[in-house]
DNA sequence: TTGAAAGCGGTACCAT
DNA sequence: ATGGTACCGCTTTCAA
């Protein structure tokens, strides 16, 4: 605790500039001579100076923006959000922003939540709606702030929406499951309010009826974890023991679905998940599945929160991503 | 847009007193009089006015701390951290105070991603050294900051260090095999240089060793990963075919090693892992496994961070939370 | 180009 | 208990 905080103050008197020439030094390198830039850096370099991005964020809050960016996000415990965050930090990052997570659970106040996001003046905010009920999204939509929504396209509001084509990777699911002959089919679909499910389910009946084959048994869940794809693909062969395909609203839910064919007695039926999680790849599951273009849609992502902090997002722009099926 | 920023300023006018008493109100009710607070709570509330945290954190950066802990966690892809990092997020924002990962890949400039966080005038550090390299770890020690070690121990440093009773981890699954009259046993260890791995493995074998059991055979791995327990599982299979337990440094790699054992012939052996993350309940693993308490864990870091910040921690404190093995 | 000075939104010490 | 005011560390007009 003996060594004092460096300040730019400091850096100046060393340089025998003024504070004005070490900050433009830093946020406006166009705007000092050569000269002068070279004689602040050494002078931080030799005091061990690093600007105060607190003080940064404060003033700029009004102009530029304070460089925060909240990330809404839910359902942890599914790993394929842990993942996107991760990249997403990552990304943010390396642009001199920083991520502040917002972590969404069931009981928790997400106005309030959200609230105290909002009194760090983030300057953006990036919504992970497929984590999210259609609750909590609203919520988010609420804020009068520069978004981007993931995961999930909402029509009313002009917002900048990035996700994966679902209906695609629905039809993919049918494509790949009726090329394999199979025509007793099934869909077990995650949260009810996830429009992510609907529109795969969507995309998967009407892949196989365009192939001549019937609609799919539907299964409904509550939240796209694997105990809900292990439960449901369970009743799935007490009702329906004919079964010999079934199209998972996500990877979790697959997981939960091979598992319970696996311990119910061996039964042949394939299983398609949706997302390709590293998990995925596992050599306990080698999950057949459609891949989301994860790196695709977070840097979509980011790329389109420039857009939007810069006002050059015309109306709600919605960005879709194409899926590809990852056969294994 | 249309909506100008609400600031102390406002409510002081609106309420008809100064801002100091504004900023009493939030920051040391016990000074305002219940009369002024009331006046200043309803200007608040009138007006829509939430203080400014950036401007909040700045002043008090020198005296109180800003209330950002920077969070450093490595291996995102080990459910055991996201996990983690949920729990402590959620903790640190029920205390006002607000957490910044810091996230460490292989490829990433720690020291880089620690002075950006400090450049945030960061308060603390909670290291999660389980999940780092040794190297990593000592760049964060470097650090002259208020942090609590987790997962990990320094004797060098008098740092506070919160982790589980690793040997104790080991000599519960070295009973518990025991018990099962097992005598062919194996341990799959993590990374080379993980603290956690080599003392459960110390526990491990002197708890088999007290019953009379011979050393086990010990794999050695690079990371914490589902592959590598699958691989060294495989390998175990191939040399020593009669192994009839092992006990894993963690969950993830028992999973692999289970999946190994499914996959190749399905001979009997018993899996115990480590960590009981909500993986290890699935129905597909059903996994024995030593628990952390990852909750307790988490509280008494929480509490250790408020003992240093207050300046109460005496020498390097190392807080051991017992573990218990849980059956499935 | 460069420096002086006025903020950004609060906090805390100082009298009153 | 309350208000006045200097100040946290940096950015940005505004003149020079």
């Amino acid at each position: 605790m003996n060594r004092k905080r460096i300040t730019s103050i400091d850096v100046a008197q060393y340089a025998g500039v003024s504070t004005s020439a070490v900050s433009r030094t830093y946020s406006a390198p166009g705007k000092v001579s050569a000269s002068t830039r070279a004689r602040v850096l050494a002078a931080a370099d030799a005091l061990g100076y690093r600007p105060n991005q607190l003080a940064r964020a404060l003033v700029n809050s009004g102009r530029q923006g304070s460089g925060i960016v909240a990330v809404v996000m839910g359902e942890f415990d599914n790993p394929f959000q842990p993942w996107m965050f991760g990249l997403l930090t990552q990304a943010l990052q390396q642009q001199g922003r920083v991520p502040m997570l917002v972590h969404v659970t069931e009981q928790c106040d997400i106005r309030a939540r959200l609230q105290q996001a909002l009194s760090w003046q983030v300057e953006a905010a990036i919504i992970s709606a497929g984590s999210l009920s259609q609750e909590a999204t609203e919520r988010c939509l609420e804020l009068a702030l520069p978004m981007v929504l993931m995961g999930r396209e909402d029509k009313r509001e002009t917002v900048t929406a990035v996700l994966s084509d679902n209906r695609m990777a629905g039809e993919l699911a049918a494509e790949y499951l009726g090329t394999q002959g199979l025509t007793q089919l099934a869909y077990i679909g995650g949260r009810q309010d996830g429009q992510a499910s609907l529109e795969r389910l969507a995309g998967f009946r009407s892949g196989l009826i365009q192939r001549g084959l019937s609609a799919p048994v539907v299964m409904e869940n509550r939240d796209y974890a694997y105990h809900s794809g292990y439960q449901a693909m369970s009743r799935l062969l007490r009702e329906h023991p004919d079964i010999e395909g079934v199209f998972c609203a996500c990877d979790a839910l697959a997981f939960g679905a091979l598992d319970a064919l696996r311990l119910n007695g061996g039964q042949v039926c394939q299983v398609v998940g949706c997302d390709d999680t590293p998990q995925a790849a596992w050599e306990g599951y080698r999950l057949t599945t459609v891949r989301q273009p994860v790196e695709q849609l977070v840097a979509q992502t980011i790329h389109h929160l420039k857009q939007v902090l810069d006002g050059n997002s015309p109306t709600g722009t919605t960005v879709r991503m194409t899926p590809t099926l990852i056969v294994r």
